[in-house]
DNA sequence: AACGGAGGCAACCGCCGGTTC
DNA sequence: AGAACCGGCGGTTGCCTCCGT
C-alpha cells in the first residue's frame, strides 16, 4: 500500500493553523447534534474548510464538554508519575486514568516541566523508553481487555487469589507462563536474566533459582509487588476483584 | 519601549493496526 | 488476499505569551 498524502496536501482549500470561535462552535454543534465518528465525511457534512483529523483532534483535545480546565493537581500529578513508570509513553492510556485530561495535555505536561522535575530529583534512571514492566496484562489494559488483564493478575498472585482454585492450570503451567510473558527491564541484569530465564514465582522465594544474591532478588521481589499492587488498584477502578490486593 | 530567550501548548505529521470492500 | 480507508497514537513543530535585560 502507497502511503497517502496528508488531508491538507491532497485536499484543496483546507484550512490549517489555529481554529477560530465559528469554526469551533460550527463543530461542536455538528458534534453534540450528530455524535462523534465518521470524522472524513464531518467536515463537509458540517460545512467545514478541515480535514477530518484536523476536527477530530480539535474536538478530543479541547472542545470535547468534559474536559478538564486548569493546573494539573498535585494528586495528578503524582499518579501521571506512577503510571508513567509503569507504563512508559503510553499518553492516551495515562489520561484515560485521570477524567477530563488529555493525552496531549499530559504529553505536553511531562515533556515541558514534569520530566525535568524528576530528572533533578531522581535518585535512579527510570526513562522513558525503558518502561519497567511490559506484562501481558499492560498490553490487555492497552486494548480494554480487562477481564483477560485480571486472569493475568490472579496468574501472578497465585495462592493469594481468591479465585487461584478455580483455575485449571497447574501451578507448574503458570510458572511457565509466566516465565515466558513477563519482560523486566529492571537495571539489575543478573535478577532480570534469574526472572526471565530461571525464575520461578512460587518457589518460596528463596532466591536459589534465580542466580541473583538474595538481597537483590528481595529488593526486585518489592519493586515489582509495587509495580502490581498499583496495577491492581487501577483494575479494581473497573470493577475488578483485586481490592483486597 | 524594544528585544530576545524560554516555556507552554495547540496543532501537525507520519506511522500503525483494524476494518471494509 | 490484499488494497484502500479510517481512527488513533506518540513524536515533533512552530506560534504565542511571558519575563528578564
Amino acid at each position: 500500500m502507497g502511503r497517502r498524502k496528508p488531508c491538507y496536501v491532497s485536499n484543496e482549500g483546507v484550512k490549517r493553523g489555529a481554529w477560530t470561535p465559528e469554526e469551533d462552535t460550527i463543530l461542536s454543534q455538528f458534534i453534540l447534534s450528530h455524535g462523534e465518528g465518521k470524522w472524513n465525511s464531518l467536515p463537509w457534512r458540517a460545512g467545514l474548510k478541515r480535514c477530518g483529523k484536523s476536527c477530530r483532534l480539535r474536538w478530543l483535545n479541547y472542545l470535547r464538554p468534559d474536559i478538564k480546565r486548569g493546573n494539573i493537581t498535585p494528586d495528578e500529578e503524582d499518579l501521571i508519575v506512577r503510571l508513567h513508570k509503569l507504563l512508559g509513553n503510553r499518553w492516551s492510556l495515562i489520561a484515560g486514568r485521570l477524567p477530563g485530561r488529555t493525552d496531549n495535555e499530559i504529553k505536553n505536561y511531562w515533556n515541558t516541566g514534569l520530566s525535568k522535575k524528576l530528572e533533578a530529583g531522581a535518585s535512579k534512571t527510570v526513562t522513558s523508553q525503558d518502561p519497567m514492566i511490559k506484562t501481558t496484562s499492560l498490553k490487555c489494559i492497552q486494548k480494554n481487555h480487562l477481564q483477560v488483564a485480571e486472569n493475568e493478575m490472579q496468574l501472578f498472585m497465585g495462592e493469594s487469589s481468591p479465585h487461584y482454585n478455580d483455575l485449571t492450570t497447574d501451578h507448574d503451567d503458570v510458572n511457565d507462563t509466566l516465565n515466558m510473558r513477563f519482560e523486566f527491564n529492571y537495571e539489575l541484569g543478573t535478577a532480570e536474566e534469574g526472572w526471565r530465564n530461571e525464575g520461578s514465582f512460587f518457589n518460596g522465594g528463596t532466591g536459589e533459582d534465580y542466580g541473583a544474591p538474595p538481597d537483590q532478588i528481595q529488593h526486585k521481589g518489592n519493586e515489582i509487588a509495587d509495580d502490581f499492587n498499583f496495577l491492581a488498584q487501577l483494575l479494581d477502578h473497573e470493577g475488578g476483584w483485586l481490592g483486597n490486593f
